[in-house]
DNA sequence: AGCACGCCGACT
DNA sequence: GTCGGCGTGCTC
């Protein structure tokens, strides 16, 4: 039906393979369009007919013949972009990933597209929607709104932007503001209309400070690797003035007229360091982060598609972004989990920015005070040029980092004397104070003192966490909540008891102790609403707040100066974690908190409280800092043949009960085959086997070399689906997995 | 994943 | 008599 008897080429008609947003993991096949004579190119998307359905493909190759007999492809019914969509490169890296990550590649190119671009849309867009003064809006008097603070605040921020504001701009300086826009619109004092995407242009760019030695030397390495692939690791410790390194960086890159790619961690992505950027370039920036709407994101993309945004700036999905003259990419905190996706297709940003960087010839630049253990492993065997910022920029001067041994010690509420009056003294010449507790809630437990009970989710293995505002039980790992028991629904006992500490209980503690201090909280439950975090951050730079308790949140790109004491208040968990990553993460994790401390001109103190005050973690990152930590970590992975001196792929699964994950799993074992090269492990329940109601269970494959790795994966993942156990779970694979839960 | 087909239970 | 449960098969 499809052989077109009026079309004697028809033999030498290429063959469209498509890439169908469809979990199956091969291309389709599909004739060129019937009508319209543009040739369909590889990265241009074109209208399908699927099954029943019609959907959005991207061509990603033509091929003169297909594995099918021709009667039975079909003609896609529309070519999308007659000019084309992705260029070459980027098809490159989504194949290349989708391969890698053994990922369906339709889906792999979805999650490639801006959500309208995969609904079909046109990608040139309009402009975005922005809120602007009109001409009468800009003669009035702002006195005339006083009696609407709302709409007097709004105004004032319209006037200081003649280009306009968008909602996500307003709403980043302005709460519930559309009713005070609407006003405004109503008066006809302001309007909505359409204006470009980009972060707009300074004027009159800051000029670039002086860099000291480290920072120079930094500096010109990258620029003279620019042109070709060279991956740069720069170490620099806490305040070293690293982002100074990647803007001289950038400058150069933009001289030579190409894109510069800057990929951040998701809380990276902070008004300041946008505000940093934007100060220093005379070029328009696009920003791609999850706050966007699909307009907007939209928008973005084709900026940087089109070679209209210089630089662009965004999260792990950014790495994606085409970019025609991309010239260099930097990784801001490469160490930071959050560059790894940690569901559906699993891929990490960081690792295909390298590959993207091959590809494309030009260096990328790793940064971070804490590298991760597998950009130390590429450096020492010399993949990677190493570049150290060993001072702190300016007068600051590294923190004096003290062990607090715990035991046998009389605590209140977790805390000890010695910490508690170092906390006096710090707050009694004015400094402020930061709490870390990396536990969020009143108490992780609730216990009945009679009989033993404790509160457990119905749906996980995990105990309820007591939270005291609002009497409530929560499960932090599947979001159940109740109110909290009155009697043991065991005994009867009244007699329930909470253990432990979090830092909703350590707040009230340190009230109790300090009540004439501002004290701020800052973890998920505080900073739940839109603007409470900025507030609340804002309070600190003010010295409203002398005293922060935060868990993790706080641990991370926030600059506090006048913090120059800051606790650990219980790491010790994170000494004895599972995960084979757990010491790496803590080692970080330690060493970014304690950064925090005594970045302005006073000089720092970090407290860490522990029992194990022996612990080699602590004894080593205390004697020899980071670097010594990684060197005894290296050798403990290489030992183990553990990452980065040996490779992971974890199969996991999850049913509503304990049995299908397992016996799909077995199954999966059973068809892998042995080979001397990659070992196999389980299946075995997940670390905490329910969770959110269902049953989780894994496989892992281990292997020395990555090759006999991905051979394996390759043969044996296009059977996978068809296995009759594949049908009773949900099921996913884990290539360099992060996380082992 | 969708979406349809198909063959068995309780309802207007 | 049908509406609808989810098993199974297919998508160029």
């Amino acid at each position: 039906m499809n052989t077109n008897p009026q079309n004697p080429s028809a033999a030498v008609t290429p063959v469209l393979r498509v890439a169908v947003p469809t979990p199956l993991p091969r291309l389709f096949d599909y004739l060129p369009p019937t009508r319209g004579e543009a040739k369909a190119l590889p990265g241009a998307r074109v209208r399908v007919p699927f099954g029943r359905r019609s959907v959005t493909g991207v061509v990603v190759e033509t091929a003169a013949t297909s594995e099918l007999p021709r009667e039975r492809l079909k003609p896609a019914s529309a070519l999308l972009d007659p000019d084309g969509l992705l260029p070459a490169d980027t098809l490159e890296l989504l194949r290349w990933a989708a391969d890698y990550y053994q990922h369906p590649v339709g889906e792999v190119m979805a999650t490639a597209l801006p959500v309208l671009l995969r609904q079909g849309e046109a990608p040139e867009v309009p402009g975005v929607e922005s809120w602007s003064l009109t001409d009468e809006g800009r003669a009035t008097d702002p006195a005339t709104l006083a009696r609407a603070p709302r709409q007097q605040q709004l105004f004032a921020l319209l006037k200081q932007q003649t280009r306009g504001l968008t909602a996500d701009e307003i709403g980043a300086e302005l709460d519930s503001w559309r009713p005070a826009a609407k006003a405004l619109v109503d008066k006809g004092l302001a309007d909505r209309r359409l204006r470009d995407c980009l972060l707009a242009a300074t004027d009159s760019p800051t000029p670039a400070p002086d860099l000291n030695e480290h920072q120079a030397a930094a500096a010109d390495a990258i620029c003279a690797a620019l042109g070709g692939f060279t991956p740069l690791l720069v170490e620099g410790v806490t305040g070293s003035g690293k982002t100074e390194v990647y803007l001289a960086a950038i400058d150069a890159a933009l001289a030579t007229g190409q894109q510069v790619l800057v990929l951040v961690p998701e809380i990276g992505l902070t008004p300041q360091l946008l505000a940093r950027f934007r100060a220093r370039f005379a070029v328009p920036i696009a920003v791609m982060h999850s706050g966007l709407n699909d307009r907007e994101r939209l928008c973005a993309w084709n900026m940087a598609r089109t070679g209209r945004a210089p630089i662009v700036i965004g999260t792990r999905s950014a790495v994606f972004t085409p970019l025609p003259r991309l010239g260099l990419i930097v990784v801001d905190e490469e160490h930071d989990a959050s560059f790894k996706q940690q569901d559906g297709f699993r891929y990490h940003a960081r690792d295909l920015a390298l590959v993207r960087a091959r590809n494309v010839g030009i260096p990328v630049v790793l940064g971070s005070a804490t590298p991760s253990l597998e950009s130390l492993a590429n450096a020492e065997r010399g993949l990677y040029t190493r570049l150290h910022l060993p001072s702190r920029a300016g007068t600051a001067r590294p923190p004096r980092v003290r062990l607090l041994d715990l035991r046998a010690q009389q605590l209140d509420e977790g805390l000890s004397p010695a910490l508690l009056q170092a906390v006096g003294q710090t707050l009694a010449v004015g400094e402020q104070v930061l709490l870390f507790l990396n536990r969020r809630g009143y108490a992780p437990t609730l216990l009945c003192h009679e009989c033993g009970w404790v509160a457990d989710c119905q749906r996980c293995d995990a105990h309820m966490t007591y939270h005291a505002r609002g009497q409530r039980l929560r499960c932090h790992h599947c979001g159940a909540e109740r109110a909290v028991n009155r009697q043991c629904p065991d005994c009867g006992s009244t007699d329930l008891r909470t253990l432990g500490q979090g830092t909703e209980r350590l707040e009230a503690a340190l009230r109790r102790h300090f009540p004439d201090t501002g004290i701020v909280r800052i973890d998920r439950d505080t900073t739940r609403r839109k603007h409470a975090m900025a507030e609340k951050l804002a309070g600190v730079h003010s010295g409203e707040h002398q005293l922060l308790i935060g868990t993790q949140m706080l641990a991370k790109g926030h600059d506090f100066p006048g913090v120059t004491l800051v606790g650990l208040i219980d790491i010790d968990q994170g000494l004895f974690s599972a995960d084979f990553r757990g010491a790496e993460r803590m080692a970080q994790l330690i060493v970014q908190v304690a950064g925090r401390a005594g970045r302005g001109e006073k000089p720092g103190e970090v407290i860490i409280q522990t029992h194990h005050p022996d612990h080699p973690l602590l004894l080593t990152l205390l004697e020899g800092g980071y670097r010594a930590f990684a060197t005894q970590a290296l050798a403990e992975r290489r030992a183990a043949g553990l990452p980065p001196h040996g490779h992971l792929a974890l199969f996991r699964a999850e049913a509503p009960g304990p049995e299908a994950p397992a016996s799909f799993l077995q199954a999966v074992r059973d068809h892998l085959g042995s080979t001397g090269e990659v070992s196999v492990l389980g299946p075995i329940p997940a670390p905490m086997e329910k969770r959110a109601g269902r049953y989780r269970a894994q496989l892992l494959l281990m292997a020395r070399e990555r090759r006999p790795l991905h051979a394996m994966l390759r043969a044996v993942m296009p059977t996978l689906a068809e296995l009759p156990e594949a049908r009773r779970v949900r099921w996913s694979l884990d290539v360099d997995p992060q996380e082992m839960f």
